[in-house]
DNA sequence: ATTTCCGTTTACGTAAACGTCAATTTGACA
DNA sequence: TGTCAAATTGACGTTTACGTAAACGGAAAT
């Protein structure tokens, strides 16, 4: 049964270019359920073979994005926006300067984070140093 | 009725030592039950004047660690380890690397989300170069 | 043929983090 | 002393982001 698995989801050998739902939520463990969920909210349209969802590759790369926003903290909702500028096609100029607000926006956003990442960072580091140095004063 | 206000809350004009849950509720815009729920999940323990609560100055720090936490997408009970390192006195040594792991942890995953916020940093700036393009190549 | 996996659909459940009343209490000021 | 705004307590409601269980479908291995 050496390589017989899976052989409709594949098309030649430089990578894969369809992926089953449970190959998704193995590759990057978040479960069945969560993925069909982010489909339910508008952020993943596989296709179909059948009743079975075919993920391209775009919906894996909108997985990664949703991941990462997770990973930041962003509700579904303001992954949603993001993943709308990621790939969305260019259209009138009212909608550029919308999404250029709203990178903007996001942006902000991100730095204060990253500010607030830094400022914590370095508060963690006191607290170790202070750790350690009692250490070596007890005992 | 000038200065009248609060006198039982200042002691001295360096700074004030003691705060309303009003105050707080103003100052970090945060709603006044919000404070209490942090009360509730043991993250906050002000004083109390008759039934009313008197906030410290070490309250209010730990107010500011809170919704710091809470920007960085970290749960309350996440956030309540966090401020436990903060400002417990240094016991025994179990617990001081108990701490130190712990740090570490922490350190690791804020640097993995200080990654992903340079990685989505620079995915902002591509996507609005492209959109100020796309902009002056319309009318 | 039948067990064995996935996968799907539907529906209900749940934990976190508050919001939103409603009923009281209290303290401050007129 | 009355009253009015602020604070408290208790209880239930809400949203988000899934978990979990049931019941079924189809393909594949034995």
């Amino acid at each position: 049964m050496l390589e017989s698995a899976n052989t409709q989801f594949r098309r030649g050998d430089t990578g894969q270019e369809q992926f089953s739902i449970s190959e998704l939520s193995q590759e990057f463990d978040v479960t069945t359920r969560a993925i069909r969920f982010y489909e339910d909210e508008g952020l993943l349209e596989p296709g179909r073979s059948g009743r079975r969802r075919v993920y391209s590759v775009r919906d894996r790369v909108r997985l990664k994005l949703i991941l990462r926003g997770k990973r930041l903290g962003f509700s579904l909702s303001e992954i949603g926006d993001i993943i709308t500028m990621y790939d969305s096609e260019p259209g009138e100029a009212g909608q550029l300067h919308y999404f250029i607000n709203k990178i903007s926006a996001r942006r902000a956003a991100l730095k204060q984070q990253r500010d607030d990442i830094d400022v914590t960072l370095n508060e963690l580091d006191a607290i170790e140093t202070q750790c350690r140095k009692t250490l070596t004063h007890l005992p």
